[in-house]
DNA sequence: AATTTTGATCAGAAAAACTGATCGCGGTAA
DNA sequence: TTACCGCGATCAGTTTTTCTGATCAAAATT
């Protein structure tokens, strides 16, 4: 690589300006450092560019020359912006995952906002299962996950790594992390709490109470499963739900089924569609429980600087949303 | 102007290499040298390229800009192998006007020679009568010129140098000037000598004579009056060929008249067609008449390579070609 | 003929690029 | 675990490159 850039841009500025001096002011150096400049490129083609002697004019071989190097040079210009603009993260492509609830209820009015501040950037938005959305963070297809806190998977990868002294690191680490198979590991920011609670139709029983639910309430009605159920791990309600009448794993049969009134379920708020006016999400009293929902990424990956201001926009906006 | 090919030549060996110090090798330089490039390429971009402490695996950012540089490199290496044959000569075009004798009798040699040394460059190749020939090199039309010697050229030079005489040139001037408006002069280097001799049918009496042709032998027959005969200036024949009986521009109406046996008239050796078996070139006796054929160029343009090379070429050829 | 302008050139200063040695870290093998 | 290797980072010091300011000769302008 004998060519410097620099050497080109003299030059292409000395044919244009027709003349050293010129050139040298509008390139901010001294008339000798573009003399010496031009000389160097000449002695590296091992022909003369300019007629010496003679203004600057160029010769037939600098006539030929000067085309394409202003075209390199051009070239050489949208490189660099091009990749001034990625580093900015005005351009580019970010590709998201995310649990439903989160990307039907909570993502579009961030991505409306991110868009304003980003017009050129591609956002990719995937929802899927808790667990899936993990997995293709993990597998590196997207940049950025919204999912809830997986406690199961931190404590599971941490015990199988961790044979021995469960007592230390245990309480240092296991909260924010987990760690797959192929070394990845998953930091995880939570963002806002989503309370769970018990939905049915409006004119199930259970709306008559009068008086906050409580878990044993349900009993005596029948229950549907679904995957968020998997959030009471270690509550009393597990069980519960676990031995339900009805099994679905997909919300839009969830929801029929609660209209139809072939049971209840539970669910966190914002799993909750507004669309299904029919339904209720009435507070669960005790155990008071909740999810936590957070903003994941791969805690060994620099984020891209467009992921970093979408997962910036959505840390702020999520967090923000938590109290309305 | 702030990204350097080196930088970005650095950057994606690191990439292509999985490392620094095999990036370092082939590049011929130090791991340090690789090490402070990337990081100053880093800075001035305000992007990390590579997850540090982590083996030289691209970042997303380095990953969305590396095809980008990839991109630049391949064609700035285009750009010099260009720009390097475009200085050898090896490419490009050149433009040659020349006198038809020349281009048709000694030309096409020099072409078939020229052609297998440089055979990638165009060449343009255009004959027309000996003053637009040099009236196109004067005007930048073409890079090389092959025509008869322009006398009154020297004469100008040399009297430009030597303030004598002020009175005679002014009038000479306008007709066969190498002095242009724009001050552009003509170089001319002299190549070979080209006899002028007397041509007719082969049934003509003057092929009788069996003795060397005197020029006043030509007033008995009826002449013909072609172009070549400005190169008769100044010689006892011009008077004679002035007064002639025809008047021709075309040289191939030239021929079909002399087939006819319509008269005689005066042309250079090398204007005489050989494709015209009819028709004989005798040698003048006295005066010994000849033209001077040369080469001929912008005196204060540099040629380019590749003319350079057909310039040396013609030179050597038509040199050799004088005594065949 | 005098003056201005142009590019070339030089010594020395400043900046950039490079080297070799060393460091700490993470992975690997004993 | 310990010892070791290979990696990239870093640093001080050197070499190379680039730049400046002054000066010059040649050409253009007046």
């Amino acid at each position: 690589m004998n060519l410097k850039l620099q050497q080109l841009y003299h030059f292409a500025l000395v044919a244009e300006e027709k003349g050293f001096r010129n050139a040298a002011s509008r390139a901010n150096r001294s008339q000798a450092a573009i003399s010496s400049s031009i000389k160097e490129l000449e002695s590296s083609l091992g022909q003369t560019l300019f007629e010496h002697g003679n203004k600057a004019k160029l010769t037939p071989f600098g006539e030929a020359c000067l085309p394409k190097v202003q075209n390199m040079l051009a070239q050489a210009n949208r490189l660099e912006s091009d990749l001034f603009a990625l580093a900015r993260g005005e351009t580019g492509r970010i590709r998201v995952a995310s649990i439903p609830s989160v990307a039907s209820r909570l993502l579009p009015k961030v991505l409306a906002e991110f868009s304003t501040h980003y017009p050129d950037v591609e956002v990719e938005l995937e929802d899927d299962t808790a667990e899936r959305v993990e997995a293709r963070l993990l597998r590196g297809e997207v940049d950025i996950a919204l999912g809830n806190q997986v406690k199961e998977s931190n404590q599971v990868k941490e015990n199988n790594r961790v044979k021995e002294s469960p007592s230390l690191k245990e309480s240092s680490q296991p909260k924010e992390n987990s760690q797959a198979k192929n070394g990845h590991r998953i930091d995880f920011k939570p963002l806002l709490h989503d309370p769970i609670g018990v939905v049915c139709s409006k004119q199930h029983p259970l709306t008559q109470l009068y008086r906050p639910i409580h878990w044993k309430d349900l009993k005596q009605h029948n229950r549907i499963y679904n995957g968020t159920v998997r959030l009471l791990r270690n509550t009393p309600l597990h069980g519960l739900m676990e031995d339900a009448r009805y099994r679905v794993s997909n919300m839009m049969s969830l929801y029929s089924m609660l209209e139809q009134e072939l049971g209840v379920t539970t669910l966190p708020q914002l799993a909750t569609s507004a669309a299904h006016s029919e339904l209720v999400w009435l507070p669960l009293k005790s155990p008071k429980l909740e999810r936590t929902i957070g903003i994941q990424q791969l805690a060994d990956r620099t984020l891209s600087p467009q992921a970093q201001a979408f997962y910036d926009l959505c840390s702020t906006m999520l967090a923000e949303a938590e109290h309305t």
